[in-house]
DNA sequence: ACTAGTGGAG
């Protein structure tokens, strides 16, 4: 006869859930949840399991899944603790909602329903950091200095790598120093931002520097740091130190990864030396590392950079049998080739050629090498038609360039070409939301299409 | 046990 087994512990499910997050598997947590309530109809689910779920769903389906989660959690008489409301804040980050994000954390200190912890407030920090407001966080550090929740170690890295992103490496070296006179530690993690920014920016003897401050203060670098190190000596040009730092990971027992490798092999393109960064790719693979798009798109802007087509259109194709897809810098990259014409299906005319490119140049936001191909398209001795046109106004228009348009718009009615569906459509919610312009009135008028009544049924 | 921060192409 079969013994029920006795129903384990639920902080060992939600140990072994744990384990299964760090690994980014958010939907086998979740249908082992659904499992396990199936299965011991009687397991007490607690607030843990709760925020474990609530996280995949964010995750998974959104931040809205999540908050739906919220509503159940209450029915079922539990009250969520201050790692549920920051679940679902980051849920908000996540999906690009900061805006609600803050608001929510606000409406709590306002409430007092919850006492934030260092982890909230530096989650709230990393959405402001993400979202362009730096400066923001950086009160948000100070309100944290004078109230009773101390800032760590954590919240210092965030905000001192965003202020080398936003390239404010002198505040962000500034706010770094003042870390010791608190008693707050940097750790490789902090050391990475702040050597990342100061290559970034050809400081690389105050990066050295900063390297070797770190490992007199005893912090071992990783795979991280070491990748930063090697991309910035390739940045410098310095192919053979950067080979350097690929020989002293290996031997301390750091395992190189794609990341690394693929900063290697862009030194070597942007040398110049394709046969070199074909070399590292090909030790990449031997040494069982997956190459991604990234290694692609590397050794293809390096083979279009040296009028090489015919080995970056074999690159090209040689994506999908990779199980890769093209991605925005595969395009990029092939858009900004000379010979980027050459990758598009065969069956396409001249004038599809050229079409094609130029909408993905305005795709791209590249609206200067749209304009140029444009202009070039009439002396490969093919002009441009009305589809032509049109694509090549709705990338001004998008990009809100409206006098370079209206040009447009005048060169396409003397030539006996009209707006599209499509455009009509995208000049009438232009019109709704930015109808007082009156230079872009004047576009609207020359660019629609001869029935111009559906213009003043708007006004 | 669950929640926040680091690296690479264009």
């Amino acid at each position: 006869m079969l013994r029920m087994r006795p129903l384990p512990p639920i902080s060992q499910l939600n140990k072994a859930l744990g384990s299964i997050l760090k690994m980014g598997h958010y939907a086998t947590a979740l249908s082992l949840i659904q499992n396990k309530l199936q299965q011991f109809q009687g397991i007490q689910v607690n607030i843990c399991t709760f925020c474990i779920a609530i996280n995949c769903y964010c995750y998974l389906n959104g931040v809205d899944f999540g908050l739906s989660l919220l509503g159940t959690l209450f029915k079922r008489g539990y009250t969520p603790d201050v790692t549920t409301f920051t679940t679902l804040i980051n849920g908000l980050i996540l999906q690009d909602k900061t805006p609600q994000a803050v608001e929510l954390f606000k409406k709590l200190m306002r409430t007092r329903e919850i006492e934030p912890d260092v982890v909230m407030y530096g989650t709230i920090v990393n959405g402001l950091c993400r979202t362009g407001n730096t400066i923001r966080a950086v009160s948000l550090l100070r309100i944290m200095e004078e109230g009773s929740c101390k800032p760590n170690t954590v919240v210092y890295s965030t905000i001192i790598d965003s202020l080398c992103k936003d390239r404010m490496v002198d505040d962000a070296l500034k706010l770094f120093s003042t870390m010791d006179e608190k008693g707050i530690f940097p750790n490789v993690v902090t050391y990475t931002s702040l050597i990342h920014g100061l290559c970034n920016f050809g400081q690389w003897k105050e990066a050295t520097r900063m390297f070797k401050e770190m490992l007199d203060s005893g912090i071992a670098p990783d795979v991280h740091m070491y990748s930063v190190l090697l991309d910035g000596c390739t940045k410098e040009g310095k192919m053979k130190e950067a080979e350097g730092v690929l020989e002293v990971m290996i031997q301390r027992n750091v395992d190189p990864n794609v990341v690394t490798y693929n900063a290697l092999m862009d030194g070597y393109c942007l040398q110049g030396q394709m046969d070199e960064a074909i070399r590292v790719f090909n030790t990449m693979v031997d040494r069982g590392l997956r190459s991604n798009v990234f290694s692609y798109n590397i050794l293809i802007n390096g083979y279009c950079k040296k009028m090489k087509i015919d080995e970056a259109v074999h690159l090209f194709r040689e994506l999908p049998r990779r199980g890769l897809k093209p991605d925005n810098g595969t395009f990029s990259a092939i858009l900004r080739g000379p010979f980027s014409i050459t990758f598009l299906p065969r069956d396409y005319n001249l004038m599809l050629r050229h079409t094609t490119m130029i909408q993905g140049f305005c795709e791209e936001g590249l609206l200067r090498e749209a304009k140029e191909l444009f202009v070039k398209m009439e002396h490969n001795g093919c002009l441009p038609n009305d589809v032509t046109y049109n694509t090549i106004i709705r990338g001004f228009i998008g990009q809100h360039k409206c006098y370079e348009a209206l040009i447009l718009v005048e060169e396409m009615v003397q030539r006996g070409f009209s707006a599209d569906a499509s455009n009509s459509s995208l000049v009438i919610d232009i019109l709704s939301t930015k109808g007082q312009d009156p230079a872009l009135q004047e576009v609207i008028k020359k660019f629609m299409p001869k029935d111009g009544h559906r213009i003043q049924e708007i006004e």
